[in-house]
DNA sequence: GGGTTAACCTGCGGGC
DNA sequence: TGCCCGCAGGTTAACC
C-alpha cells in the first residue's frame, strides 16, 4: 500500500476530512500501534484529547498533522507500515477486524479509525524541530516531488555510495518515498538494473533515472485521485488501481511491454525485484 | 561509520 | 481438508 503516491492520497484526504476538528477521545485498541510514542499509551491518548489538528503534512511515507496549530509546537506522526488504513467512519459502523486506534472528535462526526494487520506502522505524539518537521523525521530525506528536492546534492550522494542503485533508492536518508513497487517501475524506465553499482551513475543516467520516478510516481497519483472514495481516507490496496499500470513489479513471467522478453523476478533484500534480463542486463563486475 | 542482514507481525495462496 | 512454506508495498536494531 504505502509508498509516496499512496500516502499522499491518505494526506489529501486527511485533509479533507480530519483538518480543523478538536480531538474529543482516544482509544488504543492495540498496544503496538503506539509503541513508538515514549511515553505510552495512556499519554498518548491524553496528549491528543482537547486539541486540534493542523493542516496534514507529509515527508516520504511519513504523515503528520499539527496539534493545536499557531501555539503548538507537537505533531500527531504516522507512519502506515505494510498493511495500514486509515478509515474516516460513522460511529455505527462495526469495528474493523484489525482496528488499531480510534479518534473521535467533539463535532461528534465521523471517526479517524487506524487499521491495520501487521502492525509495522504506528503513531505517536512528537515534538516539532525548529524546520516545522518532526524531530523523529528529521533524517527523512524530502521526496523527488518535494520543489525542494535537489537533484544534483543527491547524484553526488548517490555518486558517493558504495552499494547497488535498488539499495540506494530504499534508503530514506537519501531519498525518500520510494519503496519496492516504484524502484522496480523506475528502473525499468530507466533501463537500468538493480544491482548497478552507485558510483557508476552519471549525472545524465541519474537525471534520467530521477525523471522515471518522478514520472511512475505522478503517474501513479493521477490515478489514486480518481479512485478516492469519499467515505474513506483511502488506499485500498486490494482494488490495485494502479496494478494495470505496472511493467514490472509483480509480472514475471509476463512479456517486457518493450521487448517481449519476460520479466523475471529475483530475490531481493528479504523480498522481491522485478526486471527485464533484456532491457536491464545485469552489470558485468568491474565494467561501467 | 557505512553497508547488510534479521527481526518485527498477521494473513493468504500454493503445493503436498 | 489441512498443514507448511513462502511471500507481502517498511523500518529498525544489531552485526560485520
Amino acid at each position: 500500500m504505502p509508498e509516496l503516491p499512496e500516502v499522499e492520497v491518505v494526506r489529501r484526504g486527511l485533509e479533507r476530512w480530519v483538518c480543523g476538528r478538536t480531538v474529543e477521545h482516544v482509544q488504543v485498541v492495540h498496544l503496538r500501534a503506539v509503541r513508538r510514542h515514549q511515553g505510552g499509551p495512556v499519554d498518548f491518548a491524553s496528549r491528543l484529547a482537547g486539541r486540534t489538528l493542523g493542516a496534514a503534512q507529509r515527508r516520504g511515507k511519513y504523515l503528520w498533522l499539527a496539534l493545536d496549530p499557531g501555539d503548538g509546537d507537537e505533531a500527531l506522526v504516522g507512519h502506515l507500515g505494510m498493511s495500514w488504513q486509515l478509515l474516516v467512519q460513522p460511529e455505527q459502523a462495526p469495528d474493523e477486524t484489525h482496528l488499531r486506534v480510534r479518534l473521535t472528535f467533539t463535532d461528534g462526526g465521523r471517526e479517524l479509525r487506524f487499521v491495520d494487520q501487521r502492525t509495522f506502522g504506528g503513531l505517536a505524539v512528537e515534538p516539532l524541530a525548529a524546520s516545522g518537521v518532526p524531530a523523529a523525521l528529521e533524517h527523512i530525506a524530502r521526496d523527488p516531488l518535494d520543489p525542494l528536492f535537489d537533484d544534483v546534492v543527491f547524484g553526488q550522494a548517490l555518486r558517493r555510495r558504495r552499494t547497488g542503485l535498488k539499495r540506494a533508492l530504499l534508503d530514506q536518508s537519501l531519498i525518500s518515498g520510494v519503496g519496492n513497487i516504484y524502484a522496480d517501475e523506475a528502473l525499468w524506465r530507466a533501463r537500468l538494473h538493480y544491482a548497478r553499482a552507485t558510483e557508476t551513475m552519471t549525472r545524465p543516467a541519474t537525471a534520467r533515472l530521477l525523471a522515471d520516478v518522478r514520472a511512475v510516481m505522478a503517474e501513479a497519483l493521477a490515478q489514486g485521485g480518481t479512485s478516492f472514495d469519499s467515505l474513506y481516507v483511502n488506499v485500498n490496496g486490494e482494488s490495485g488501481y494502479f496494478d494495470r499500470s505496472l511493467d514490472a513489479y509483480g509480472q514475471a513471467g509476463q512479456p517486457c511491454a518493450r521487448c517481449g522478453t519476460p520479466i523475471r523476478r529475483d530475490p531481493f533484500m528479504n523480498r522481491s525485484s522485478f526486471s527485464c534480463p533484456r532491457c536491464q542486463p545485469r552489470p558485468r563486475a568491474g565494467h561501467w
